[in-house]
DNA sequence: GCTATTATCGCAATTCGTTCGCAATAAGGA
DNA sequence: TCCTTATTGCGAACGAATTGCGATAATAGC
């Protein structure tokens, strides 16, 4: 299995776009976070290394990553959006919890199925899937 | 099955709150779009029917159809969120398009099983869940 | 029904995430 | 190595969403 730096590479280079040390070290950053992350959450962490980048790179980094498959986005939350890298780990499922915010991944092989016979019946060629499922967990449902 | 004005009010008064016509106009207004919509639409549909109503109170409802289980967030597309009303008809799958945007809604009783089984194994009281699925529609996938 | 209290409204100003314009820089082909 | 031009960083601009405030109107008490 390629690396997630050699997948990034092989998509600029084949969109004809150039190949910088700012663009690899977003990917790099992206891929050090082993959980959901936001814009923010990348420029801090590139920062604290002594990394000179700034938050337009990132922003303009984010829609390649999206477009290589590399990460995808997670969900909408404190008014921006969450990401996660999804080269590598195929979790986007999660389970989250509507009074504190928890998160839980999990992987649903039935969702497969339901991707094949989905895209059979509306015609679609399916790429993939997100599924967010919420309630209550275990500390705060005894609240109710 | 009570009407949704009907949940909304008895929503309201549990709460303590005032029930003023411009909140129901806005109640209105979301049972009135059978499909997704934001909070420009709402404005323009109330706007375009002589309702004098400002955007702040538009806003301002939102968080209280969230709660009230009358509304969810389905996605957020072109910098802003995406509602649906949910009581009544849970259409909470959707299939996207990746290229054109077109989105087809479906149902699949499998998810409900996840939702079940999920639930027990970490432990949360599920409340819901959006399954968005993607990829290539029947149109863009011969382009590819 | 009338009045007092105070939640809610509309407006305008503000906040904050994201994008854009532009000059300086550097990647990559000749 | 030089030249072209994509990419960068900065700060301004943009747009969605929120908030402060005076005016208004919905409920409770009389």
């Amino acid at each position: 299995m390629k690396s997630e730096i050699e997948v990034f590479r092989e998509f600029i280079r084949n969109k004809g776009l150039r190949k910088t040390p700012e663009r690899e070290q977003v990917v790099r950053a992206v891929f050090a976070i082993h959980d959901h992350f936001d814009v923010d959450e990348l420029y801090v962490l590139l920062r604290g290394q002594n990394e000179r980048i700034s938050k337009a790179t990132i922003y303009r980094t984010i829609p390649l990553l999206l477009e290589s498959g590399l990460i995808q986005e997670a969900y909408f939350e404190d008014g921006h959006l969450h990401y996660e890298h999804i080269y590598g780990h195929e979790h986007n499922c999660h389970l989250r919890c509507l009074d504190c915010g928890k998160v839980v991944e999990f992987t649903e092989e039935i969702v497969k199925d339901v991707e094949e016979k989905v895209g059979e019946i509306y015609d679609f060629l399916v790429t993939g899937h997100k599924l967010e499922v919420y309630g209550h967990c275990g500390k705060c449902k005894v609240h109710k």
